[in-house]
DNA sequence: TTTGTTATTGCAACTCAGTTGCAATAAATT
DNA sequence: AATTTATTGCAACTGAGTTGCAATAACAAA
C-alpha cells in the first residue's frame, strides 16, 4: 500500500506541509486544494501518504483529523510515530507536534501499542 | 447549565454507568437505551451531564465519543478530570478511566490548559 | 516515443455520528 | 391543582469522511 505514484496532487499536497511541524487538518488542506484537486483524492493521498509513514494523523480537539510530517528530523520517533505529543492552541488554532517524548508507566494487565497524546492550551503569540 | 431535573430518561442514563471506571460510547448508549428516549435525548442528557462533571468525555481511537463517570471516588483528580488517561482494547473494545495520574512537563513557549491521553492495547482478557 | 498496464482521480451519491427547531410533555414550585 | 419552564420526541438537517465507477495519467516496456 501508500504511495506508488507520484502525481502533481501528491506533490501539491506535500508542498502544503513544507519543513516544519506544524499540523494542518484535512478540511484546511480541502481548503487550500480544492482548485487543484477534488475532496476525495485529498482524502485518498493523505491515507496513502500515512500507510507510507511520510505523514502521521491524530484527532484535535474538535474532533477533526489533522495530519503532520513524520520527518524523522522533526519528530524523532523514526519507529514511535504515534507516541511524541500534539498541542492544539485554544485561541488561534495553530496545531503542531512537539518534539519531545512523555514517558508512559507500564499498565498493569494492559499492553500498551499506541499513544495518543494531545495537550490543549495557548501558543507563544496567544498567551497575553 | 447541567442537569436541573432528574427526569426518568436522567436516571435511566446514569443507571448504565453503575458504579465502575468503564466508559461507554453514545452509540452504545443510544443503542442500549432507544427504547427508553430518543438519540436526541441521549446526546442532550450526555451533555447536560458533562456540564455538571458528573460525567467527563473522550474520543476514542474510532473517532467516536465515550464517557465515563466522574466520580471523585474512581478518578481521584476532581479539578482535573481530562488528566487522567483512558485506555481502549484493540480486541474487545473495553474502554476505561485509569486512576493513574501521568506527569506532563512543562512545555517551553505554552501554556496547557487540558490533557487527552488515550492509551490503545490489550486488556488483561485480550492478552493472550 | 509510442503503447500497454493499472494506479490515480473526478464526480456524484452516499454514510453516519451528531445537531437543531419546534410543538408536546412532564418535573418542580407555589 | 394550577403554573412555569426544563425536557423530550420527532423529523429534518449538517458536515466530515467514504465509495463505486468511468475517465485519466503515471510509469514501464518495447
Amino acid at each position: 500500500m501508500g504511495i506508488i505514484r507520484k502525481t502533481k496532487s501528491v506533490k501539491a499536497l506535500l508542498n502544503e506541509f513544507g519543513h516544519n511541524k506544524t499540523a494542518l487538518s484535512t478540511l484546511e488542506l480541502v481548503e487550500r486544494l480544492h482548485r487543484q484537486m477534488n475532496k476525495s483524492t485529498v482524502y485518498r493521498i493523505l491515507e496513502r501518504l500515512e500507510d507510507d509513514g511520510i505523514l502521521h494523523s491524530f484527532t484535535g480537539q474538535d474532533g477533526l483529523t489533522w495530519y503532520a510530517l513524520s520527518d524523522n528530523n522533526i519528530c524523532k520517533h523514526p519507529h514511535h510515530l504515534n507516541t511524541h505529543p500534539h498541542f492544539q492552541c485554544r485561541d488561534c488554532g495553530k496545531t503542531e507536534c512537539l518534539p519531545i517524548s512523555i514517558p508512559i508507566p507500564e499498565i498493569a494487565e494492559h499492553s500498551i501499542d499506541s499513544v495518543s497524546l494531545l495537550l490543549v492550551g495557548r501558543c507563544a503569540d496567544c498567551v497575553s
